[in-house]
DNA sequence: ATGCTGACCATGT
DNA sequence: CACATGGCCAGCA
């Protein structure tokens, strides 16, 4: 099913710490989502149980419609802006860039 | 099936 | 920074 999916991205997002953000694409990465815009999607349909806020897309800009409240909520967090965008080479999840480098391919080559 | 939309991303001009 | 192009994938009329 398809909520296999819904329910990955959820939990990475819900896995993500309070004062650090992580950008579609790392959350569509993590959770083995097939592409960012349906970490988007799901968020928007169902994603009212997780943390959403710290989501923010790669440039560290946030989606037009929620950027008062994403701004808001980072902001109670810590996780400061500067003209609506985020600084990501200071707030980005570790644990997701991380991750992605962790691919640590033992014996090949 | 087709066409459009959407909380995306990268590159180029 | 604004705009255009191409790629990405799911849901809906």
């Amino acid at each position: 099913m398809d909520e296999e999916l819904h329910e990955q991205i959820r939990d990475v997002v819900r896995k993500i710490p309070s004062g650090r953000v992580a950008t579609y694409g790392d959350v569509a990465d993590l959770s083995r989502a097939p592409s960012p815009r349906l970490v988007g999607q799901v968020l928007n349909h169902d994603g009212h149980d997780v943390p959403w806020h710290r989501v923010l897309r790669a440039n560290g800009t946030c989606a037009p419609h929620i950027a008062e409240e994403q701004l808001q909520r980072l902001a109670a967090e810590g996780v400061l802006s500067n003209d609506g965008k985020i600084n990501l080479h200071t707030y980005r999840w570790e644990d997701a860039a991380k991750a992605k480098s962790e691919d640590d391919p033992p014996s090949l080559f």
